[in-house]
DNA sequence: CAGTGGATGCTCT
DNA sequence: GAGCATCCACTGT
């Protein structure tokens, strides 16, 4: 049986609990899928969360209804993608981190100029590269638009560590990857 | 394998 | 003007 686009009620939950279940979950769009391997939760209770200043006009997509894709620049050139989360009221996202290519190998490939299985995926800006994720879909709902989420068919062993990459709020466990696969962005989680 | 530094551009102070 | 939710190339073990 072909797997459910994940309905918005799935993201209209606490942001640890839907990054946690997004592991194992298939990402799509345009002729390119990967496995979800990797997350990290981002709340606006924490500072390093971009909502946690209050409305912007880069995040405002964050103060916006669960189920949107939020797309921002990083370190002016790569594009990162999370997925709204959360009751309304309460701005928060999940990044999608690192994903096991599924679909589209050899396009993903040509995107990324890169030729290892590995390295095509494993890390948030390397991922959008593969996809074609750009800052254009900044905004888009995920059912019915162009980029979609599909619920996974087993769960799996999940690893909880420390958030990557980031100098506020390095504490907190909202790290989420799948046990033993070679495709997150760093081998050796923080613990 | 670990550590360092440059690329690059937008957002917010 | 500072600071990035990163990646890659390069250095030295």
């Amino acid at each position: 049986m072909a797997p459910a686009q994940l309905p918005r009620a799935f993201f209209e939950r606490p942001v640890e609990e839907v990054a946690k279940d997004l592991v194992g979950a298939v990402l799509v769009h345009d002729g390119t899928s990967g496995l979800i391997v990797e997350t990290e939760s981002y709340h606006q209770s924490e500072a390093a969360c971009h909502a946690h200043v209050g409305p912007t006009a880069r995040n405002r997509v964050l103060f916006g209804p669960a189920g949107h894709v939020y797309v921002y620049l990083s370190y002016g050139i790569h594009s990162l993608v999370n997925l709204v989360t959360g009751p309304d009221g309460e701005a928060a996202a999940v990044l999608i981190r690192a994903l096991e290519p599924l679909e589209g190998i050899e396009l993903m490939r040509s995107r990324r100029g890169v030729d290892r299985l590995d390295e095509l995926c494993s890390g948030p800006g390397k991922l959008t590269e593969a996809l074609g994720i750009g800052l254009e879909f900044n905004g888009v709902e995920l059912s019915d638009g162009p980029i979609g989420v599909f619920a996974r068919d087993s769960e799996p062993e999940i690893v909880v560590s420390k958030r990557v990459g980031i100098t506020k709020a390095v504490e907190l466990p909202w790290r989420f990857s799948a046990s033993g696969s070679r495709f997150v962005s760093r081998p050796r989680p923080p613990a």
